[in-house]
Order: C-alpha cells, then structure tokens, then sequence
DNA sequence: GATAATGAATTGTTGAACAATTCTGCAATA
DNA sequence: TATTGCAGAATTGTTCAACAATTCATTATC
C-alpha cells in the first residue's frame, strides 16, 4: 500500500488550490492591497467599527484580519488606541535597506549556478521597467524595480526569502508613498539595473554584487533624504 | 518647547514596558515557549476548546493568540480541522540553513567596523557554550549555538535582521526537538565556533565568512541526515 | 491659558449561538 | 477482508451582544 505513487506527490501540489481561505484571510488581503497601492495612506486610523462596517464582517473576524496584517508591519497597534496604517521612520527605511543588502548582494554573489529560468527573470524584470518608462508610467517603473530586487533575491533559490522580499519590499511601498517625484527617483536606475542584469547574465557574480552595493547606498541616501524633508 | 531633549529619548525606550501587552500576545507568548522547550510537540494538535479552557480564555482571543504564532510558522493552521505545532520537513530545514546562510555570511562579511560590543558578544555567546558542554549541558550548548549565531548576525547592527534570526532560530528548535543525539550534533562545532570568533576579533571577516559557509554546509547535511533517518 | 473633571466613544474580552465542515463509527457491499 | 456510504457527533468559522477598561473630547474651574 506505501507504494511510492508518484500522483500522490502530484496531487498533494494542488492541495492549497482546495484550501478555501477565511474571510479573515479575505479581508487582510483587500487591506493589504489598498495599503500598497496607497488608497490607505500611512497614518490614517482603521477603526473596528467603520471597517467592519464597510467590509460587512464582524469585529471578531476584523481584528484577526488586523493581526494579520500587523505582523507583517503594514499595520501598526496601539493598545486601546486601534490600529493604524504604518508610518515608516527615516530610521525604518535604513533599516529596510540593511536587510535588504544583506539578501540581495549575497543572494547574486552565490547564484553562479542558479537555475537559467531564474537568471532570465532579472532581465525580464528590468526590460518591464524599461518598457513602462518609454510610457511614462512611473509608478509600474516602481513596480517593476521592485520585481528586479525581487528576481535577485529569488536566485537564492529559496521560498522563504522570496517570502521575506515579498514583505519587505511591501513595506518599502509604505515610503514610496511619500516621494512626491516618482520619475526622478526611479528613473536613474534603470541603467544601473540593466547593468547589474548584464552581468549576472554574463556570470559576473562578484562584479554584480559589488555594483548592487553601490546602487544601495546611493538609493538609500536618496530616498532618505527626500525623507527628511518631510519631517518624521 | 521642542528643544531636543534627551531625556525623551531615554523615556521613549521604556514606553515598550509601560505597554501593557494584550491578553492574545500573553497567550502566544506562553504557547510559544513551550513549543520552543519542546513542551507541545511537532504534530500536536491545539483544539480550542481545550487549550482555551486550559488557560481559561476565550475562544476568540485563543484565535488571536494562534494566528500569531502560525504567521511565526510555529503553528500551522488547517481550515476547519485545527492547529498543530508546526513539523518541518526536511525541505524545510534545508531552507531554513539557506536564508540563515546568506544573512549571516553577508553580515559578517561587513562586519569590519562594527561596534566593538557585538563584536565581544560573538566571543561570550562561545564562551557560553563551552562551559555548558564542561557540565555535560547538551541542551544547552544548543542554545549558546543558536545565541552564537544570533550575535553573528546581530554584527549587521540592524533590529530587523535580529528579528528575523529569532524567529529562524525559533523555528529551529521545532528540528533539534526530532535529534536524539543533542551532544553528538553540538558538541563538534564549539571549536570552529571559537575559531570563527576568533577570526572576527582579529578583523578577518572574510575568513570568518568562509569558515562559516563551511559550517553551514556540515551542519545542514548532518541535520538533514538525522531528519530523513525518522522517515518524510 | 493651563489644568482637572466629566461623559462619550472606542477598544479588549467574554460567552453564546448557529452554520459549515470534518471526524467517527457502523452498516452495507463487493 | 477491504472499501464505500451514511448518519450523528465533534470541531471550527463567523456573527452578535454585552460589559469592562481605556482613551478621547468637552466643559468647567482656577
């Protein structure tokens, strides 16, 4: 009977597909999204009561949504005060930063083996970009700079740091929300990217990574200082 | 009035004890030590009648208190048939050791001016495991491993990067509790453990990074040995 | 104008209720 | 014997209502 069956590791691959979510599951990821796409702008409150309204579910069901959502830091909570969309800190987006260097720089340093459909994705991600700057549409130029970093990351070849990327640069999409001057933040690394692609293309691990790490302090000095102008 | 005090800063540091913590957050912090002592074994089922009456709380606020710890990945949770204590696989662990490896290396590859505090913890946390294998402590030259490596990441000086090994870290336990030989699996590395403080005390970081990739490839094929020895 | 007191509004937590789903045990069948 | 089908029990999913604890807003007081 514990015949090794082969269709049972196929199948056993579906199985999340079947897995029905809860509606608290539902709710955080209509949160999630307006979070991101900035309908719910850093700061603003999210009491149970208009949520709950709004979203036609119970408190209950809320305020699991709410943790959720807290523990990926989109949200945060104060006790007794409810829960608010997060205010990124100059201090946050250096520490945002720090991880992210340590991921992605060691993440294409070892990727001299990673797998060719992994390495084609950071060309894609960055021909993406290209292609919406020809367009002007400068928040997908964000968009598809984030799926960049997101495809270094990914040549790990690991699902939990694609998970820990996916999060992170969620969170960064909190400070993107208030740079004023999209264009002349994203714009600049577009050759940059395609350069740094290049290279990994080319098998130049080390020389990539080195140019990743320029491209961090340059980004981080930048999107820090737009930070400050705007006070805390 | 908005001179710059100091003290507020100094105040602001204890706000996080002044908070009182939520009856959920009190749960989950109770549930998960006794996951990480071994207390709730991998595979146990949580109901929520029973774990709620146990520790006399209700059924919503358990419910609070078990998302947390599933998106800490110590619980998984099934719809509609329950949590259990999370059994990693032993994709899992590999998995496990590869995001661990990328941040570790790379912070201590940047380490070369750290401040001169992480830099000695790296050497207690060594300190600390020798002596616990002098009184024959297996378990707890385990933790002094894990706080070894916990104070080798904490050189990239981020909170972020500390917060993310405790959780890795965390999720190892769940892997040592199905090790039935704890002095045969920590008591080999305590040597290259002082080695690589060493190194990083005499400012080699890229030795000490080396020595480490070396660790990680020993300690991950060892683990993943004994796992595939108890069958998944 | 600052401070204190008071009432309103919001969150924290509980308990009960019912719907939806899974689990269990037993009978029926091949 | 092994598998399938089915009904009832048990568990989880979700909502609702209530009350306690705390914060917020307003007014009164000095």
């Amino acid at each position: 009977m514990t015949t090794t069956d082969a269709w049972e590791d196929l199948l056993a691959a579906d199985r999340s597909l079947l897995d029905r979510t809860s509606t608290a599951e539902r709710v955080s990821d209509v949160l999630r999204q307006r979070i991101i796409e900035g309908a719910l702008a850093p700061g603003t409150r999210l009491s149970e009561e208009s949520a709950g309204r709004a979203l036609a579910v119970s408190r209950n069901t809320l305020r699991e949504a709410f943790r959720l959502l807290v523990h990926e830091r989109l949200l945060v909570h104060e006790f007794h005060r409810g829960v608010f969309v997060r205010v990124l800190t100059a201090e946050d987006v250096v520490d945002l930063y720090r991880i992210r260097r340590l991921l992605e720089t060691s993440a294409v340093r070892r990727a001299t083996d990673a797998p060719r459909e992994l390495v084609v994705a950071v060309g894609d991600a960055v021909s993406r970009g290209e292609q919406a700057a020809t367009g002007s549409r400068w928040w997908d130029v964000g968009t598809a700079n984030m799926l960049f970093h997101q495809a270094l990351a990914a040549l790990a070849g690991s699902p939990r740091v694609d998970e820990t990327m996916r999060q992170l640069l969620a969170e960064l999409r909190l400070a993107f929300h208030v740079m004023s001057r999209p264009r002349e933040f994203h714009e600049p690394y577009l050759e940059l990217n395609r350069a740094i692609a290049d290279l990994i293309d080319a098998g130049a691990m080390e020389d990539a990574a080195a140019r990743l790490d320029d491209y961090f302090d340059e980004a981080e000095r930048q999107l820090v200082d737009a930070y400050r102008a705007y006070g805390t």
